[in-house]
DNA sequence: AATGAATGAGGATTCATTCAT
DNA sequence: AATGAATGAATCCTCATTCAT
């Protein structure tokens, strides 16, 4: 718990920031982390004095994105893992992740890095998703649905490898599928 | 006009082109793109000067590092394909592929594209290797060791993926091992 | 027309613009004058935009913090001047200008400035420090304690010289005694 | 000795390499060293590119500037004391060393600093200086011409002082002569 | 051919000052 | 009056590429 929160904000700079990590999520992920700051904040309609006021350095704005969507994820799992029975539960969260991430460069590369880690501020979101997929993972491997060597590093490791691979089959949603299909094939007892 | 062929080169000069192949390798491979031309020159034994008479362009050297691997993954995978049966031969070129590529952040990427494709230098090793994975592809389809339904993007695809799952296992080979399990299984009938 | 006095200045208002002062004074000679703006309204628990109010520039605020320093120490030597026989007060008030402002990196540079000088505000409070030194110099030296060929620029410069050779002698007060002496001795007749 | 120098260095590099030197020393110490990079590479004549070349930090050419002026300083004063007898070599040296210092704001600051010291480049070269000024006092001293109780520290210091008094007085030889009359008394037994 | 010095556009970051709240 | 968010010019430094030696 975070009782000592930041401090309130005021209503426009919470409307920058936001502004700010919308358009660098955006940025980052269809371009690249090499996009320049000062592109990213004329996007989002703010001098870079402000990006800069928001986050003291651009890997601090890297991270905050990276933060930023690895709870959304966590939290749309977390829903999934209670509304659905586990099988199911499972399979479907590992598309939700894939989709996530997928198309999103660097971002896949944070998402695997934590199967070894990151800087400290992602350790927290990183360990939520990790502790969410790994119930998941156990609740489909109790209800039979997911063959039961199968551990969280190499879980973490396909989310990641089935988001690269999806990654240039945009065009063909045909042949991801059966990416998909070909994995979740191969997850499942024999 | 000039002799068509790209001129013989002089021992020397085939010497240091072929040292800054190896070094580029290396470096970008182990270090990223981003490390600066000159410290590839200096791991090389040459001034930048000379980086540059032979790679017009930092991506030129790239494309060359890429066109190299790419050749080299071909002419294994056709050496593979011919001492070996379709179905062994699919799967040990499927790893071949995987080791080749993986743990190289950069080059995955590259190789990753050569499933939508890239600098027209690229193309045609990497359409020859497109053609040596579909032939190997088919063998083993008609061996009635691989699912018929997959297709050549989505092998391209997973080879990418793995090679990305498996660069964050480098230090669990039994988690990489059940990776392959996951991904063979699912590509193999029922 | 308004009144022509600057203006009563509320309470607080007068709190705030003492505080910032004292502040100022404290980090600008300690730290420099490259101490960011922002950081000197947080010591002084104020926002910028108080200190921006209270001192239209920055460097407004560093002439305003050398004024009240030339002030106090004109008004020191005042007393001093009053209280003592010229002999003793001359070489009191000689400490005490080199002791007010050695250790002040820019204030030093400031003082000197006063032997040329500077922006018209701080005219008035130098016009007034010189003018009292050179009464307890022509003091002094009607009393026969300073040798009569010296004048008021190369007082001045000797005050600035003693506070700049004494700014790194914060260590060894022996030493620093050994610069007085040669330096008093040096002004005294013969 | 310093057998494994740096390198040759190629005819124009040198050239530039001593103009970035001397444009440096000029505009540092008359305009202190707030003036960005790019305005000294322009004025000698160079890009920025060349400038960081020489010197990979700004730091480090304000610190080449230092030692290259403390060497040559130290350099004449050898040969002043070479050449002179003990007490006439004293007292010049003091001047020399002065008037190559005065007028330099941030050199003076350097060479006092030499008092506490400074970055390990500067180590040498302001040692080399302290111990030519140990022996000038010693043997001056010795010579009858100094007060004995003088030591290093406080001719540092005043060597400062003299210099920092000095730089304001620069329209006014009279009275700079007088400040030099007032030390050198004072400096003297009796 | 090789070398490495020179170039300068580009990029991250800081900070005095303004202005909406 | 006070606040602190926003601004953007200014600055240091990097690096791909060119060119004199």
């Amino acid at each position: 718990m975070n009782d000592a929160s930041p401090r309130p904000l005021r209503a426009d700079a919470a409307r920058n920031r936001a502004r700010l990590l919308d358009v660098a999520t955006e940025v980052f992920t269809t371009r690249g982390v090499g996009v320049p700051t000062e592109e990213i904040a004329r996007a989002a309609g703010v001098g870079v004095g402000t990006l800069f006021r928001h986050f003291p350095t651009k890997e601090a704005l890297l991270e905050a994105v990276v933060v930023r969507r690895l709870e959304t994820i966590t939290a749309r799992a977390a829903q999934l893992a209670a509304e659905t029975e586990p099988a199911e539960a499972f399979f479907a969260c590992f598309r939700l992740v894939v989709e996530q991430s997928a198309g999103k460069q660097e971002f896949t590369r944070a998402l695997a890095e934590a199967g070894v880690d990151v800087h400290a501020s992602l350790r927290e979101s990183s360990d939520q998703m990790r502790g969410r997929l790994a119930e998941l993972l156990a609740g489909a491997q109790q209800a039979g649905a997911v063959r039961p060597e199968v551990g969280l590093p190499e879980l973490i490791a396909l989310l990641v490898g089935v988001g690269a691979a999806t990654e240039h089959l945009a065009a063909d949603p045909a042949a991801r599928e059966r990416v998909y299909d070909v994995v979740f094939t191969g997850l499942r007892p024999h």
